[in-house]
DNA sequence: CGAAACTTTGATCTCTGTCAAGATTAGTGG
DNA sequence: CCACTAATCTTGACAGAGATCAAAGTTTCG
């Protein structure tokens, strides 16, 4: 898993933002850990405090009243877990394995934004990145097959997960069938379903925490998210 | 339709934004019309212009190489059709209807946003809407059947429908059915035949241009879009 | 008035969901 | 270290919601 740069201020600010406003988001940064399954925030909570992904990989969902569960998207590294300057949180989050984050108080961040444009753009940046993300896969949802689902969710995944830890022949998937399931909107039955069907076809092979895609399975299916 | 205070710059910074501020915009902004099914921008073309909408009804979607198309958002007055500060456009838009948009340079669009935080400000705050609305959408095309689609749809609509015209009895739908098909991840037919089942079971009446929600219709059924 | 566009309705098929049983992996305590 | 249990994943059989194909009805507009 991902065990890179690990600090979420430097993550964040990329080569962008100014020394001056990077110290000032790392003296408000409070590291924390957490172990696998637990949860960070919780739908509807007062968003007292904002979090950055240091280290690790976290499910963002909502949870309907009867019980059938969505998941947003998965961080990584670098990632808000929420946009900060929210009321409230509009979803929960939980670790998928160990993680660490960077908590920030809600107030001081806040104030820390609006008075640092550099910064500032960083969030717009930052929450254009997500709503186009957010539309592809509507785009993926509202399109596509079970086949191109698992697909394009492997690509998009590979992608991003390359950025971090470029060396890497499988791609891991620390996530459980049933998350990724609930991001594709289809049934865990489906998901193994099409990982096997997909493994017949030599397209990939599947490993103990992840998959191997096989010979160029460059299906350049749907446009690829999040950037 | 929507007939109100019907410019944008107004629309968008509501009681927020400053009067200075509120001014630069309105003298950067060139009013523009549109017939029903023009074009105002395409799927990444360079974002020369940024569009915010004064009047009427406007379709965000993107096109898929086989031809599907996922309708994005429909727009609304005091709605930008694109997030100012993209580098060229993740989706094109075209009218509905008669329309009238306020057109913005962007390049100096932008310096107006990066030296007013005041307008940044309403521009993070946009996006974060926009995010949640992306992802409302997510919830409902990942679990939702299809008349929990047309449902929550309707209700979304009326909502924002409602803010802008007040008065109204008939929700209207100046949009196609195929519009509303590509926008919930349907196909027309299916769109057409929940429309009679809703009718028949008298809890909505289909006219024109639009539809009546019958007797308190007030399913809860997913988390409201849109703030 | 008449043609084109849009919408509704019908008949059938298919993909994915559902229910159920096995297989594999992970975790625990002896 | 192994046996045993619980959790996760895979596979199978069947059913159903929505897609597809086709035709009729309605509205729009020149």
């Amino acid at each position: 898993m991902p065990r890179t740069s690990s600090f979420f201020p430097t993550l964040f600010c990329g080569d962008a933002g100014d020394a001056r406003e990077l110290a000032e988001l790392k003296r408000l940064a409070v590291p924390i850990r957490f172990d696998g399954g637990q949860t960070i925030f919780s739908e509807g909570e007062l968003a007292r405090n904002a979090y950055g992904l240091s280290y690790g990989v976290v499910r963002l969902y909502r949870l309907l009243p009867d019980g059938r569960r969505q998941v947003v998207a998965f961080a990584l590294p670098g990632d808000f877990l929420a946009m900060p300057l929210a009321e409230r949180f509009s979803f929960s989050a939980d670790a998928v394995g160990e993680i660490s984050v960077c908590r920030f108080p809600q107030e001081e961040l806040k104030r820390l934004i609006q008075t640092n444009p550099g910064i500032m753009r960083l969030l717009v940046e930052f929450a254009a990145r997500e709503l186009q993300s957010a539309q592809d896969q509507l785009t993926l949802l509202g399109n596509g097959s079970a086949e191109e689902r698992v697909v394009t969710f492997l690509l998009n995944w590979r992608r991003r997960v390359a950025r971090l830890t470029p060396a890497a022949q499988a791609i891991p998937l620390p996530m459980r069938r049933q998350d990724i399931a609930d991001f594709l909107g289809l049934k865990l039955e489906t998901v193994s379903r099409t990982f096997s069907k997909l493994e017949q076809r030599n397209a990939i092979r599947v490993v103990p925490h992840g998959v191997v895609l096989m010979g160029r399975e460059q299906n350049g299916l749907f446009a690829g998210s999040s950037e």
